[in-house]
DNA sequence: TTGTATGCGTTATCAC
DNA sequence: GTGATAACGCATACAA
């Protein structure tokens, strides 16, 4: 009794495996009163088809995977609920899987995609750079990039993308600050040079801001990525501890996202000065802890759901033949408590 | 060249297939030459074992799947990230499932179970008294549930568990304010009472931690749950904002979870009142955010990282035919600035 | 040490 | 309408 399969129940139904088949796929005909003794059997024995042996029959799975760069970063969760959600509605099943530190994504895409059959695959996080054309060829399944792109390094034909454009947001939260009257402004974490990810992008973005207002860039201000760290909101709380010791004349901070931010509000608090008052935050992501931290965080808002459905949307699309597409959204700047005017 | 199989790569190295399979799987002899070979093939063409035929022929898969209910609770974060590493270092690769709110998940694991052919799987999150006895043997392999336990309602051979004593430690918590001189105490936020989740269990440790301090429970001082409701920032926001409304007198809460108290905490700040001068506040779980929060919340902590592990342990002792067992770990009340001694 | 043949549970193509 | 049967890609007992 323990695993049935096609053909015990064919047996116990006295009817044929391809009957059974039929039943179960609803494909060809069966007449109503095979199928309901059928659906019987089935149900009396709970007998769930072999989806190995269906896989290595069928070219074609309904299987679709989600590969996230730390599926722990808060900023994800939305979207994660999201695709899955949607998914599940088209009728396909969500493999999730989490991607390490250490771990090419692609590579690890394509030794799954082999593995499980799947039939498209999302990847969320991750850097720009880490792309290259021949492995998407290997790949051969639809894939959609989200929250990254490969930034022209690979033929745009071979896959979809759903991002924001880091740099502008970057700077354009960064001339925020500026117009609101700081010219001392920290940033926290760039990245290690080598590699381009969203981080990068923005910290270009900040630096661009900081040019084009005739503010001299100062090293001393920006808080250096570690090669390897979890970005949690400890990094960001000492990160923001060392640039306030070494910056006692620096008026705000960008934070390149959220959970730093809140950790650096928490250094700022915590060294006793004030979060407007005397020094300003704004982080980025619109995660909705920002909007329930004290005081609430001005943050860069990125439309995640938005963009979660567009992946999926994007990805179906795509398995059905559709071209590929590169959406760029536009992220909001949300004002709020924790940015004051330099007067 | 898309999708080589294995006879490809035979034909290519001019070998048999059960050879190719030898050096692939390591079983067997093949002289080191031939192994070269076949090697330099593999690599070169990028082969990949089709991972469908294989589990479709072997008993024995290495797939170990963790169900999530909601896998954006914060606090269930580091244990994911906890189980992801712990999983891969023994040699085991990792699927990770969500299950949403409508869907019942053990019957989720064994129909998954069956299609994917685990070895094993964990669970995490859901409630107390979704399991029964009969759907245990049907999925027949492996299984620890991670948070909750079935409450003695099915034969503890059947599976492991790691937990808190919920209902202890919602005592402790409540016990805590009361000894810091609380008496109008509110409790976030109580399911429906025909399910029992660590929830309700909490929630127990409240009405009798009360009882045994003479103080009269109070129902308007008892946030509802409400059905379908996702336990986040907003919710705690808005149901402390109405507990508040409706006790002027309260002087402390003791939310279910983190996510909870800091949306409460945030209700109560917005009002205008203080914490933990005007109302104390103490929470749930012991995510990292609490610690970031300003102020840095009280709050029960469980040893995530610690349970965890044990998890994985459990799972792993039990694929190599050891027996069941049930942890309960201990929870430390983080004692930080949220809680007020009344006077 | 290596190759051949069989079967794992399905689906799909045939005949019936 | 229905039932044999040939793949699908692999691991393995068995033969060489």
């Amino acid at each position: 009794m323990a695993n049935m399969n096609i053909k015990d129940i064919a047996k116990l139904s006295g009817v044929g495996i391809a009957t059974v088949s039929r039943v179960i796929n609803q494909t060809g005909y069966v007449s109503e009163k095979t199928r309901k003794k059928v659906l019987d059997v089935i149900n009396e024995y709970n007998y769930i088809p072999n989806n190995s042996a269906r896989n290595l029959k069928l070219t074609q799975s309904d299987n679709i995977a989600l590969f996230v760069k730390y599926i722990t970063n808060p900023f994800f969760g939305k979207m994660i609920d999201t695709i899955q959600q949607e998914v599940a509605s088209r009728g396909y099943s969500l493999l999730i899987q989490n991607v390490d530190e250490n771990s090419d994504e692609l590579d690890f895409a394509i030794s799954e995609s082999m593995q499980r059959n799947l039939c498209g695959l999302i990847i969320m996080g991750g850097s720009y750079s880490a792309y290259t054309e021949a492995k998407f060829r290997q790949l051969g399944i639809p894939c959609v990039l989200l929250t990254v792109n490969s930034e022209g390094n690979v033929d745009p034909v071979l896959y979809s993308s759903v991002t924001i454009n880091d740099e502008l947001e970057g700077y354009r939260a960064t001339k925020y600050l500026i117009e609101m009257g700081h010219r001392r402004i920290g940033f926290l974490y760039k990245d290690i040079e080598n590699v381009v990810t969203p981080n990068i992008l923005r910290y270009r973005g900040y630096i661009r801001a900081l040019e084009e207002n005739g503010i001299a860039v100062d090293e001393r201000l920006i808080a250096p990525g570690l090669p390897s760290v979890s970005m949690g909101f400890r990094s960001g709380f000492q990160a923001m501890k060392s640039l306030m010791q070494k910056n006692p004349d620096m008026t705000a901070v960008f934070a390149f996202s959220d959970v730093l931010a809140i950790g650096a509000a928490k250094a700022v608090l915590a060294s006793g000065k004030q979060i407007p008052g005397d020094i300003s935050v704004i982080g980025f992501d619109g995660i909705e802890m920002a909007e329930f931290y004290n005081p609430t965080l001005d943050t860069v808002y990125q439309p995640a759901t938005e963009m979660a459905l567009s992946a999926v949307s994007l990805l179906h699309g795509m398995m059905r033949g559709e071209k590929t597409q590169h959406i760029v959204c536009d992220s909001v700047i949300m004002k709020r408590g924790s940015v004051k005017m330099m007067r």
